[in-house]
DNA sequence: TCTGGGGTCCTAGGACCC
DNA sequence: TCTGGGGTCCTAGGACCC
């Protein structure tokens, strides 16, 4: 049995926690560059604000109901996470952790074999630690768990927490074939199409059927929703196979120094995160485009890419390789507005020796980037820098509404008064 | 005027090998 | 006129997740 606990809409329960008077009120979080909704509370669902619709088309509606517009504060939403995951270890020594607001849990070890009632306990213990309200669904498979935390949020009134019950039909009747865990926007209008609309539906198809309209991993689900495991718990995650930071610009850019700036600190981060994980990286891309909104100004997308001989985490050699990819692409005349730099093929490590390269360098290199990232990790991101990445302010985003670090940062630390 | 930033897996098609 | 039967690797695109 598996148990699925899921953050209430976390980023807006997070502003919550350290301004009560936040609560009951309808309160949306912006992405990057305050662009977009990307998270909600339940009562700006209600009014109708949407996940990813564009802040500046929703003034009117957040002006008419008073709407709490905050900037995305990750530093604080990572701490937050990081606390309601070890309160979850608590209550189970199994736990994935599936994303920031997102767990599952391997219930078959609990000693209190009444599962719901612990899941209660939990919840509780949750709420009044962190100050974040979570829903928890139990099923006999991921999907399955899945679908009862789905469950628990569209019914309020059962407390926070449903199980799959012996007869599953009512409930899988109540959850729409889009909402079923695995099948996204595309599948459930084919779905719909052939007259498969709500979970029930679904586990009626033949699996063979499935998998020759859609694919291996449709098929799955349906499985996974008749009760068979394919998706165990993954307590130590895989190692990754790509990394990506990219950014848009806060405004268009137009020269190959704002741009290259960009692509120094894409670089700069992709690299920082790789030593973090302990890999190095043998292929290179870099990309910049206009906006993919914008259709009435002249649209350009460039991206090349680069191997890295011998594979590395080393900035300056990331740096150095971006920007020589970059700049034989590099076109005068657009206004961009997003950069960035995608590594592939890492890998864990000592990368196979290159027969050019002299071993006092590598050392040498090697302990640059120590000193650097403690530098940078004692000091502050960014206090040691490379000259590429720039003095100005092209990187710096827009964040207008950002509430305090309350967490992370001694000088922006809530104050009690007496 | 203003539209995020990450990831994974699968499939089809093309190029190559024998 | 008639044109086999295996493979692998790579890439792009499309689907999904948060």
């Amino acid at each position: 049995m598996y148990a699925l606990a899921d953050c209430n809409n976390f980023y807006a329960s997070c502003e919550r926690v350290f301004e009560p008077h936040l609560a009951r009120k309808p309160v949306v979080v912006l992405s990057n560059n305050d662009g977009c909704i990307i998270a909600r509370s339940q009562e700006a669902k209600d009014i109708g604000f949407k996940m990813g619709d564009p802040i500046f088309k929703c003034r009117d509606l957040v002006k008419q109901h008073n709407v709490i517009v905050r900037s995305s504060n990750f530093s604080l939403y990572g701490d937050m996470s990081r606390r309601v995951m070890q309160t979850i270890r608590l209550f189970s020594p199994d736990v994935e952790i599936y994303s920031i607001d997102e767990a599952f849990i391997k219930l078959d070890g609990l000693i209190d074999r009444n599962f719901e009632d612990e899941m209660r306990r939990m919840r509780a213990a949750v709420l009044q630690w962190t100050g974040i309200p979570i829903s928890i669904g139990i099923g006999k498979t991921k999907t399955l768990a899945k679908l009862a935390n789905h469950y628990a949020k569209k019914t309020p009134e059962i407390g926070g927490v449903a199980q799959i019950p012996k007869n599953a039909n009512e409930m899988l009747r109540a959850v729409e074939v889009g909402a079923i865990w695995g099948i996204g926007r595309q599948w459930s209008k084919k779905f719909r199409n052939i007259g498969v609309h709500t979970a029930f539906d679904l586990v009626q198809m033949e699996p063979a059927v499935i998998k020759k309209t859609f694919n291996i991993v449709a098929m799955k689900t349906v499985m996974e929703l008749r009760g068979c495991t394919y998706y165990r718990l993954e307590q130590t995650p895989e190692q990754r196979k790509t990394l990506l930071r990219s950014r848009s610009f806060a405004s268009p850019v137009t020269t190959w120094q704002e741009v290259s700036e960009a692509i120094a600190s894409h670089a700069t981060r992709a690299a920082e995160k790789l030593r973090n994980e302990e890999l190095v990286a043998s292929v290179l891309k870099v990309f910049f485009h206009t906006s993919l909104f914008n259709h009435r100004k002249p649209r350009h997308s460039a991206h090349a890419t680069i191997e890295l001989i011998p594979p590395t985490s080393t900035t300056h050699t990331i740096i150095k390789a971006a920007l020589a990819a970059a700049y034989p692409i590099w076109k005068e005349g657009f206004e961009y507005k997003r950069a960035g730099v995608y590594l592939l093929e890492l890998s864990k490590g000592q990368p196979q020796a290159s027969l050019f390269e002299s071993p006092e360098e590598k050392i040498r290199d090697k302990n640059i980037m120590s000193v650097l990232d403690a530098v940078n990790t004692n000091m502050g991101a960014g206090t040691l820098h490379f000259a590429a990445t720039g003095f100005t302010k092209v990187m710096q985003m827009r964040q207008l509404q950002r509430s305090p670090r309350y967490t992370t940062h001694w000088d922006e630390l809530p104050q009690v008064m007496s």
